[in-house]
DNA sequence: TGTGTCAACTAGTGTC
DNA sequence: GACACTAGTTGACACA
């Protein structure tokens, strides 16, 4: 489903305040309260801006329609959500002067916009935790694949070396890997074997 | 008609 | 205490 086209829809009717049978508690009547002060002016010109005279497109705000207690479903237009996006593309809050000066600008409530940035900043959290899962994913397959290659080597060790105990030829091959002291890699000796090892078993580091 | 999307909501928490 | 935020939920709506 293209969000595209919910935006061409454009139905802008208006939203019963607590239409869900839900109260208005104080939070939101804070929120009234706030929005009843007349917006703050500022200079600062936000990419989401329109030019002065601009027709703006309209949505008819939350009182205007009670509805009769049902919620209706108000979905921005292409304008309104287009800048919106451009906003939130240069910062994930607002300050409350910038939140009533896109509300003016788009002819939305501050609410609407505070709203509107709160569900978005949601989405992307949502987006981002998908992308990291399926990262974690791909760390998870990759680890997998190696734990299967590392037991395949092992078994062939073990067999190369019947009776000596796996853990054992593990240990060994553990202990040949020196920490060099200037860059601190691990690097293997010059030793080709088990058997080599064993006959030689200490070299001095390899300065890098 | 089932399902996905999203604006708007509530409740709880953190910060100043 | 006021305010801004997040998480989770609700309900209207579009679409296959």
């Amino acid at each position: 489903m293209g969000e595209e086209d919910h935006c061409n829809i454009g139905l802008a009717l208006g939203i019963g305040l607590g239409g869900g049978g839900g109260e208005f508690n104080l939070s939101r009547r804070r929120h009234a309260e706030a929005e009843a002060k007349p917006p703050v002016q500022f200079d600062v010109l936000f990419p989401f801006q329109v030019e002065e005279g601009k027709e703006q497109v309209q949505s008819k705000s939350t009182e205007d329609d009670d509805n009769g207690g049902t919620r209706k479903k108000l979905r921005l237009n292409k304008e309104q959500s287009s800048l919106l996006e451009d906003c939130f593309r240069t910062q994930h809050t607002l300050s409350p002067a910038q939140k009533h000066d896109i509300a003016r600008k788009l002819n939305l409530k501050p609410r609407q916009v505070e709203v509107w940035f709160q569900n978005r900043r949601a989405r992307t959290k949502l987006k981002q935790i998908e992308v990291d899962c399926e990262f974690l994913r791909r760390c998870c397959e990759s680890l997998t694949d190696e734990n299967r290659r590392l037991k395949r080597e092992l078994t062939e060790l073990q067999s190369a070396r019947p009776g000596v105990p796996a853990y054992y030829v593990e240990i060994q091959k553990a202990a040949m890997v020196s920490i060099c002291p200037t860059c601190e890699k691990a690097a293997m000796d010059d030793v080709k074997s088990v058997k080599d090892w064993s006959i030689n078993p200490r070299k001095d580091y390899k300065l890098c």
